[in-house]
RNA sequence: CGGGGCGUAGCACAGCCUGGUAGUGCGCUCGCUUUGGGAGCGAGAGGCCGCAAGUUCGAAUCUUGCCGCCCCGACCA
C-alpha cells in the first residue's frame, strides 16, 4: 500500500476514491455498479441510521417494510412517476433456472416466464400506495406516518462509491394526510429534520430549498431538498422531501371519508436520504491525511495508542490506560485501546488518522515519568500534552468542541464559496471555479435548460429563506423576483 | 448507446514497437536489528501474461475474433 494519499487539491476524484478504499469504508463489488460496504463504513452508516430513526420516531413516524418487487402494472399507474423511472429499472422476467441441456452451467428456464414482470423497486411509492388503499378508509386512519429502511435499485450508467451506485441503502418515508395543508407541513417538517441531521450530526451546513420544475421528483407537485457544497466546489443533493399532492391517491384509487362524510383523496408526501450521505460526509470534511469524522458519527471516538519498547513497558502503560478507558466509557464515549503488537505506533498514528478517529491519546514511557498523556485532535492535527488526571474531562470537552469546529469550518468554506453574480460573463467565469452561485433566473424551464447546456450548471434549489429582490435574469435579462442557487453538481 | 484507454503475482505497474529463461515496487513468510509519526537489511513464497484461434522452429510480444474492466459524455438519491 502506498503511503501518501493523492492530494485533495490535485485530483479530487482520486483523493475521494482512495479515502473510501483506504479508510476501509467500501469497495466495488463483482456485480457491476454495486458496492460492498465494509464493516467500518457500515458502522458509520449505522450511527447515521440510528440518529435519523430516532428523529423520525420523535416526529410520530413508525417503521414498516414493503416488498422488494413492484409489479409493472403498479409502477405504470402514476404516469409521470413511471416515465421518470422507466429508464433505470431492473426487471425480473423469470422465476426459475435449469441445467443447460447443451453443456455446463445453468440457463433461464423458458417455461418459467412470469405472466407479469416484476420491477425491483427504484423507490416504493407504487407498492406502498397500492397497500394504502386497504389501510385508509376514514379520516380516523389519517395521518398515516410510515417509514421504511431498505435497499433500492436504479440501473445507473455510471456509478461512484456511495454517491451513485446501482443498488443503495436508504430510508423512504411515505405519509398520507387528510388535508393539503397538513401534507405540505409534513413535507417541510421532514426537510427540517434532514437539515437538522446534516448540520448537527454530520456537521455539514446545507441550503434548504425547493427544486425547479425540471429537477422535481417524478410524480411530485413540489420537491424540497437540502443542498451541500463539497470541498471541490461541486454541489451535492443530500436529501429530498416531496409533496406529492393527490397524484398517487388518485392513481391507486385510495379514498377516505372525511369529517363532512364526503369521499376524498388523501394527500401524500415522501422523503428519503441514502448512503449518499456517506459520500457527503467524506467529501465535506476530509483532508490530505484521510477521513475526518464529526465525533457524533465516529464509531471510535477516542483511540489510545501505547508507545513502548518492551513487554514490561507495555504492561506499565496498559495499567495506566485501564482506568482512563473505564471513565471514558462511563461518560458514553466509545474508546479503543490499540495494544496490538503487530504494528508500530507510527503506523497506528497514520492509520487512525486515515480512518478519521476524532481524538488520539498517546501514552509512552516518557509520559509515565511525567504524569502526562498526549492528546491529538484529528480535525486540526494539533497535539498537546496534558496531565493524565485531567484527560477524561479534557476529552469530553474536546469532542464537543470538535463537533462544533468541524461544522464551523465547513460553514466558513461554504460562505467563502458562495457568490452573488449578476452578469453572464461573471457567471461563466465563476462556474469554472466552483461554488454556489446566487443569481437571478427568469423562472422558465427553457432558460434553465440553456444554462445547463452551456455551462453544465443546474439550479440546485430556490432557497426557502431567501429575501425578495428584484433583478434581471442572468441569461435572458427578463425580470426576476429572487435569486436561486446555481452550481455544478454530483 | 457514442468517444478514448486498459487486461501480466493479492494490489499497482514495466516488458510488447524490433518474437528467444517472467520482471519491478507495495503487500505476504522467515531471520536479525530497530521502535515518541506509515522502520532497515538479508533470505524466501507467489504467474493459464483475460479467453480462443491463427502466423512461426519458437508468442506476454505479431494477426483475427470474443470476453471483461476503467475513464469522458447522455441519466441520477
Amino acid at each position: 500500500m502506498s503511503k501518501a494519499l493523492p492530494k485533495r487539491s490535485e485530483n479530487y476524484s482520486e483523493w475521494y476514491n482512495e479515502i473510501v478504499k483506504r479508510a476501509d469504508l467500501a469497495e466495488n463489488s463483482a456485480v457491476r455498479g454495486c458496492m460492498v460496504i465494509k464493516p467500518y463504513g457500515f458502522a458509520i452508516w449505522e450511527k447515521m441510521q440510528r440518529a435519523l430513526d430516532d428523529m423520525f420516531k420523535a416526529t410520530g413516524h413508525q417503521n414498516a417494510y414493503f416488498p422488494l418487487f413492484v409489479p409493472k402494472s403498479f409502477l405504470e399507474k402514476e404516469e409521470e412517476h413511471a416515465e421518470g423511472f422507466a429508464k433505470e429499472c431492473a426487471v425480473v422476467t423469470h422465476y426459475r433456472l435449469k441445467a443447460n441441456p447443451d453443456g455446463k452451467g445453468l440457463i433461464v428456464d423458458p417455461n418459467a416466464k412470469l405472466e407479469e414482470e416484476l420491477i425491483i423497486r427504484p423507490t416504493s411509492e407504487a407498492i406502498i400506495w397500492n397497500t394504502y388503499r386497504t389501510w385508509i378508509q376514514s379520516w380516523r386512519d389519517l395521518p398515516l406516518l410510515i417509514n421504511q429502511w431498505c435497499n433500492v435499485v436504479r440501473w445507473e450508467m455510471r456509478t461512484r462509491l456511495f454517491l451513485r451506485t446501482a443498488e443503495f441503502l436508504w430510508q423512504e418515508g411515505h405519509t398520507a394526510h387528510a388535508t393539503e395543508q397538513e401534507a405540505v407541513a409534513e413535507t417541510e417538517q421532514m426537510l427540517g429534520v434532514y437539515a437538522d441531521f446534516a448540520e448537527n450530526w454530520m456537521a455539514m451546513p446545507v441550503v434548504q430549498g425547493v427544486k425547479s420544475p425540471n429537477e422535481r421528483f417524478a410524480g411530485a407537485i413540489e420537491t424540497y431538498c437540502i443542498e451541500a457544497l463539497m470541498q471541490d466546489g461541486k454541489a451535492l443533493q443530500a436529501g429530498t422531501s416531496h409533496f406529492l399532492g393527490q397524484n398517487f391517491a388518485k392513481s391507486f384509487d385510495v379514498k377516505f371519508v372525511n369529517k363532512e362524510n364526503q369521499q376524498d383523496y388523501p394527500w401524500a408526501t415522501s422523503w428519503g436520504v441514502s448512503t449518499r450521505l456517506m459520500g457527503a460526509l467524506i467529501m465535506a470534511h476530509s483532508d490530505d491525511n484521510g477521513l475526518v469524522l464529526p465525533p457524533k458519527l465516529a464509531p471510535i471516538q477516542v483511540v489510545i495508542i501505547p508507545i513502548h519498547k518492551t513487554p514490561e513497558d507495555l504492561a506499565a502503560i496498559s495499567g495506566k490506560v485501564a482506568p482512563i478507558m473505564q471513565e471514558l466509557k462511563a461518560a458514553g464515549i466509545s474508546v479503543k485501546y490499540d495494544d496490538d503488537d503487530k504494528q508500530r505506533s507510527g503506523w497506528k498514528f497514520a492509520e487512525y488518522e486515515l480512518k478519521g478517529v476524532p481524538v488520539r491519546l498517546g501514552l509512552g514511557m516518557r509520559d509515565l515519568e511525567n504524569g502526562t498523556i498526549e492528546v491529538a485532535r484529528r480535525d486540526t492535527l494539533d497535539k498537546q500534552s496534558v496531565a493524565i488526571g485531567d484527560v477524561v474531562e479534557d476529552v469530553k470537552i474536546l469532542l464537543q468542541q470538535m463537533q462544533e469546529a468541524i461544522y464551523q469550518k465547513a460553514l466558513r468554506f461554504r460562505e467563502e464559496n458562495t457568490f452573488l453574480v449578476d452578469t453572464w460573463e461573471e457567471f461563466n467565469a465563476q462556474i469554472e471555479k466552483g461554488g454556489f452561485i446566487m443569481a437571478h433566473w427568469d423562472g422558465t424551464p427553457e432558460t434553465e435548460e440553456k444554462i445547463k447546456e452551456e455551462t453544465k450548471a443546474t439550479i440546485r434549489c430556490i432557497p426557502l429563506n431567501s429575501t425578495e429582490e428584484s433583478g434581471k435574469c442572468i441569461y435572458s435579462g427578463k425580470e426576476s423576483a429572487k435569486r436561486v442557487v446555481f452550481a455544478r453538481a454530483y
